[in-house]
DNA sequence: TTTAGTGCAAAAACTTTGCAATTTA
DNA sequence: TAAATTGCAAAGTTTTTGCACTAAA
């Protein structure tokens, strides 16, 4: 198990706002992937949606978050993890498989990873 | 090099109608990861919008094509080939990565993959 | 011929933006 | 206190939907 990153670590060189620490912890307690939607009801609707896409925004470019789209629907989720995930193409039925490797680049910094597998699970196929 | 699957193949058991290969052409053709707007362009707006859009979900959940998000910007491109991608997450530039290994599930069944890593290149950092 | 798929037009959902007010460092 | 960020409200984009018509099998 890889050590934490404190909120504080995470978003050193950032203002910390009350919507950014409310995102950051909504994405980080999450037990699976959230809509900005989400995220928003998670903070008790108390900061604006607007707000709440321009920190997902910042994450993302950022690195602290990955977002994914199953079927026209995006959902984010902490990126710290690498996550590796097998999903159903038509029921949306996710498994976690472990991560082995971390990539490496010569030209690209701060890196971070996603692998993702569809398929279709056994009651679906 | 993996024998190309023919557009009949890969349309097999749904109707072949003209938005669905033109789709297919475009979308197979493509150099780069295209949006649901570059689609339709590249058939010349000579089908609707909404059937791009309705043919891009089926695809996906077909597994024919993979769709991909960078910075709020949604993108579909061809999954008979393994993708693996690096992407900065400052200018969006792309490298692609050779691919070695398909994945492997009990569960799961018809896969499909995609591999991401996003980072900051040499001239962003 | 039947059924699935299409185009059209309209609606819904999602995301971004300008700006004054507020907050962080 | 200066600079960055926020909330609000409005605009812009993207995606979906209902329905009568058309085309594939």
């Amino acid at each position: 198990m890889v050590p934490k990153k404190s909120n504080n670590t995470l978003l050193s060189g950032l203002k910390k706002t009350r919507p950014r620490l409310l995102v950051l912890d909504a994405i980080r307690r999450a037990e699976k992937p959230l809509s900005a939607q989400e995220i928003y009801q998670r903070t008790n609707d108390t900061i604006d949606l607007a707000s709440v896409y321009r920190t997902l925004k910042l994450f993302c470019a950022r690195g602290i978050i990955f977002e994914e789209k199953n079927l026209h629907k995006t959902r984010y989720y902490f990126a710290e993890q690498p996550h590796h995930h097998i999903v159903c193409r038509s029921c949306g039925r996710t498994e976690c498989i472990p991560c082995k490797h971390r990539p490496r680049s010569n030209t690209f910094t701060q890196l971070a990873h996603e692998y993702r597998i569809t398929g279709m699970c056994n009651t679906c196929a």
